[in-house]
DNA sequence: TAATCTCTCCAACAATCGCTGGAAACATTA
DNA sequence: TAATGTTTCCAGCGATTGTTGGAGAGATTA
């Protein structure tokens, strides 16, 4: 028994799979009420009950816009958890946070509707109730930022999303930030790269283009075997 | 001639002031389409029309929001300025990242407000399109990050927006992480400090509690005389 | 062919949106 | 007191919102 989710990612050119994909720019620009689900029919072409009749109501369309970038987000964090496994800590944090941020570029969506999830409120609360899996903890594990793999401490998960924000900021702000700076977009990404880095990097490596040596962080841990996001 | 915002900031206790007090609030947490006048005059107490009366079209009333916060943070900003002049660098971090994480705590509607203007958009353009001073570059100065006090290098806004993006995220999203993480209110704030400064500190001074003798920054800087930002 | 199922659109619904005209209530001035 | 100006509310406007019923078009099955 498929969900309409499920049915719509398995055939990308379903009518499903063509609203979702629209959906997911419009929620994404404009946020849950500044979304209509007349612009969303709009875009794909179609009349506004065709969109009705395959996804329901407006905050059923919107649980599963949310519910695919989560999934898109999951595969991605494991290939590039699959791509940094063993490297020392800076090395992984380096390549992780150039393919997250190239990733998130290309999907300025999923960082959006992150942000929307985050900091938006909506005027009917039981619209947003489902619940997200939110991977800070697969994160933490991933970088090898914590020891025990079992649970990982507060303040490692504060740390993750303080990561994990920084970069979903800089991309959603994109044309707010270019337009601040008077910078191109090729440029402004490579120095959204290099400010991560410059902030990043030596508050868990220790110094900044070095290796990890902070107490807490860093020796024991930049080459330890950390658990997979894959079986989740 | 004064603007209406002028008036309302005179004398707060006007029904202009008490409006705009509770727009603040609710643009804050459902942003622009979210937020309805209906909501905000049911708030206050008043009618829908009054509402109209004191402030005309919702984008006037939300722009005089905007501007009204934007106000509030410059003198904020002045303030911690003053407290943090010709300290060391790592001090003057410390101190001014734990006044504004209190000041925001204590203000929520501004972060969720600058949050919305940044990553938000809008389904009609020309609502937007005034203009609000940004204050990056005089961050810059005042914490003495670069030395050119004329022009600030954009790498160093990059620097500063994270910084504020940074603090800006946890304050708006403290219900969202503050469930996540399962804290209470306090544990939260102070984890909230803690992490900033673990991310931030190594990055602008060097190694994470020393003063800075970062190359770039830092050491000739640390007690450097700063411009100001009263005389903006 | 007839019947059934899947899909798409047209037209319209009630509710809510932003917004306004005009009449009261109140305060101020003459 | 009378006249004028300011503030507030009631009632309702047109437009847009989310949503639905029902009629067709097309393919599939009987």
């Amino acid at each position: 028994m498929a969900t309409p989710l499920q049915k719509a990612r398995k055939d990308p050119d379903s009518m499903k799979a063509r609203i979702l994909k629209k959906a997911r720019r419009i929620f994404g620009e404009y946020g849950f009420h500044g979304a209509t689900t007349r612009m969303i029919a709009e875009d794909v072409g179609i009349d506004i009950s065709t969109l009705y009749y395959h996804w329901g109501e407006k905050g059923d369309l919107y649980e599963a816009v949310v519910l695919d970038i989560n999934e898109d987000l999951k595969e991605k964090l494991v290939a590039v958890e699959r791509a940094i496994r063993g490297l020392p800590l800076a090395t992984r944090m380096d390549i992780a946070i150039d393919r997250m941020t190239d990733y998130l570029f290309d999907n300025r969506e999923i960082s959006n509707l992150v942000l929307f999830r985050y900091f938006g409120k909506t005027r009917d609360a039981s619209l947003l109730d489902f619940q997200v899996p939110e991977f800070v903890s697969e994160i933490a594990r991933s970088m090898g930022l914590c020891r025990d793999k079992v649970n990982v401490p507060k303040i490692v998960r504060m740390h993750v999303l303080a990561m994990m924000n920084a970069i979903h900021n800089f991309v959603s702000g994109e044309d707010f930030f270019r337009s601040m700076l008077s910078v191109e977009r090729d440029e402004y990404v490579s120095m959204v790269k290099d400010t991560l880095k410059y902030i990043l990097l030596p508050a868990f490596t220790g110094s900044a283009g070095e290796n990890g040596n902070n107490e807490e962080y860093g020796t024991n841990l930049k080459d330890a075997k950390t658990p997979s996001l894959e079986n989740g």
